[in-house]
DNA sequence: ATTTGTATTATTGTCAACAATCTTCTTGAC
DNA sequence: GTCAAGAAGATTGTTGACAATAATACAAAT
């Protein structure tokens, strides 16, 4: 064997589809999110360039790349560390995203494509439901959540919107997904989407709007919920 | 002459306040937003580096800079462009800055900073009626607003708040102005920050909500009305 | 005249080495 | 024993060179 194998894979032959920093980034990312680097953990470009065999050049951009997502804070001359956001910056996060999913559902409501999304939405929306009493952490009804959730931010058509509110949801799926780890919060959960359906077939953009913000506010009070309880 | 004088001054010896990179951001952000950079004109790194003086790295990075400030666009080989948003992407970007707007002007409305604001705006606010009817450009009413916008924007207390909103506003600068062109205009705006106004001294975070959202759809129905103008 | 293939050039992507700065460890004084 | 100062090590910042790729110009064939 010439040269050592690639334990990552990283490196393709064939034309990229994504670019090398993206990679990397893409797989920090989901060391982030899935809490392999812990919060305030400091990641060093050194190590991470001699793990996936590139130079420091692609890891650098590949930090800024997670920067921009919100899920690292690089400082000067001090590098990258995961981010470790307080209860009160969730708390912003998750107030600027209930204004914007509120935007996002009334475009929807009052937008042409409400008619072809509606039977996606009905056949998703009825699994909420029925998963939602299932003991444990719920994690089908995340899963659930999390893709009804991309699929209206997509379907909204603001580009911009869209950039911005995935960010956010990156930011806050940890403590999305804590605030609906009990059966009784993920059947107000659904109940909510439900209602959200009923103002999308309706064409009322302001009560989606209204109900796609008290969704995120209810999120965001059980999420701080169980911080609380946590930190008592 | 041994080498040429160095027109920029980028570098300075003593402890630099801001990174290479940011520098460099600054001063093509201002190339940008002023103009001197057309829209859709391709930015090269060699060309700003030596222009600089200094190499193409910290070029990279102020150009990733600017592109989190949505000012150019970057795409895999072919570098960093000036952004040229469509009309249509002009209008979504208004539409969030709306809702922000709404959640900015709601968190002043019912915080406790308030009290302390309301003497800073009355003053500002003042002006603004007194400027609207002058005719020209109205550069200096503009002005007034942007100030106010920074001021509002700092005094509500969400940092990611400030972030997001910070660069929508730098990304549509130049719409806003075309917005505020006529006398009409500014004197349909200061009407709507005077009722701003007395929605916080009344302590109504619905109403200043609601005036906010108000103030930033006129404010793109105008732009967007001049554009229209424009191209016919 | 248009189009297609090819060669050339221009530009971005990546790398390894060096410089500057921050952290940590050791040493010494009180 | 505690704290301060300095030295050693570790880490980010910057640079210039090389590689890979995309844009351009030109030539030839239809």
């Amino acid at each position: 064997m010439p040269v050592a194998e690639m334990s990552t894979h990283l490196r393709q032959s064939a034309p990229l589809t994504q670019s090398l920093p993206e990679q990397i980034a893409a797989r920090l990312s989901e060391r982030i999110v899935s809490g392999a680097y812990t919060p305030g953990q400091r990641i060093m470009e050194q190590n991470v360039a001699e793990e996936f065999e590139v130079s420091r050049g692609p890891v650098r951009e590949a930090l800024r790349l997670l920067e921009k997502d919100g899920l690292v804070m690089i400082l000067p001359r001090r590098g990258a560390q995961v981010t470790n956001p307080s209860i009160e910056e969730v708390n912003e996060i998750f107030d600027i995203r209930a204004m914007l999913n509120g935007l996002r559902d009334r475009l929807i409501a009052e937008g042409p494509q409400r008619v072809q999304l509606i039977p996606v939405l009905e056949q998703d929306i009825a699994r909420l439901a029925e998963t939602a009493a299932n003991p444990g952490p719920g994690d089908e009804y995340i899963d659930i959540v999390l893709r009804l959730n991309r699929l209206l931010t997509q379907a909204a058509g603001n580009h911009r919107l869209q950039a911005i509110l995935g960010s956010l949801a990156v930011q806050t799926v940890r403590y999305t997904r804590l605030g609906l780890s009990t059966p009784q919060r993920r059947q107000q959960s659904a109940r909510n989407w439900q209602s959200l359906l009923q103002a999308i077939r309706d064409g009322n953009g302001d009560a989606a709007e209204r109900i796609a913000r008290q969704r995120v506010i209810d999120s965001r009070d059980a999420a701080a919920e169980h911080l609380r309880a946590q930190s008592a």
